[in-house]
DNA sequence: CCTTTGCTTATCGATTTTCGATAATAACGA
DNA sequence: TCGTTATTATCGAAAATCGATAAGCAAAGG
């Protein structure tokens, strides 16, 4: 299996959660989109995200894409 | 035709070049994408962004992707 | 005029990836 | 023993990136 891949950019979707008591199931449920896909997301293992995506987590969390996305180079 | 979604992600590419005193041409040659592709992104065309690519705009650019892109609620 | 530079727009096709559906597993607590 | 929550995997369809290419426009400079 090739190894993962490591592009640098982080979603900081636990600390979000964290700061606003909400489990991650009830975010899937608020913006739209399964458990499942939200876990890959929070995980770092998403290798794009669609805006439409981006905007309903902004949206639910009251945040910008900067409280979610960080870049940290290797 | 179909009207143009919005959902709101806004890509400040505009302010990052003019700030940093670079052409779009010449981001494109240093992060690897075409000029036609970053336009695209810049004029907020784009439904979707890869990590990898939003990863080299943030290393070229010297910025995190919270410069890049905004989330205006409509 | 003519050329160059910078940018935009469009189309095509290949490739990549999301995303939903589903299922299995595990940890934790009541 | 349940129920909740989260993770991981696989499958398939749909969506979108992205490069290549071409055309066009505007501005600047000769």
């Amino acid at each position: 299996m090739p190894p993962e891949e490591d592009d640098g950019i982080r979603v900081h979707l636990d600390r979000l959660l964290a700061e606003r008591g909400m489990t991650l199931t009830q975010l899937a449920e608020r913006v739209g989109v399964t458990v499942v896909n939200l876990s890959v997301l929070k995980n770092d293992r998403a290798r794009a995200i669609r805006f439409s995506t981006l905007a309903a987590l902004c949206r639910e969390l009251r945040c910008q894409p900067g409280d979610l996305l960080g870049y940290e180079p290797e």
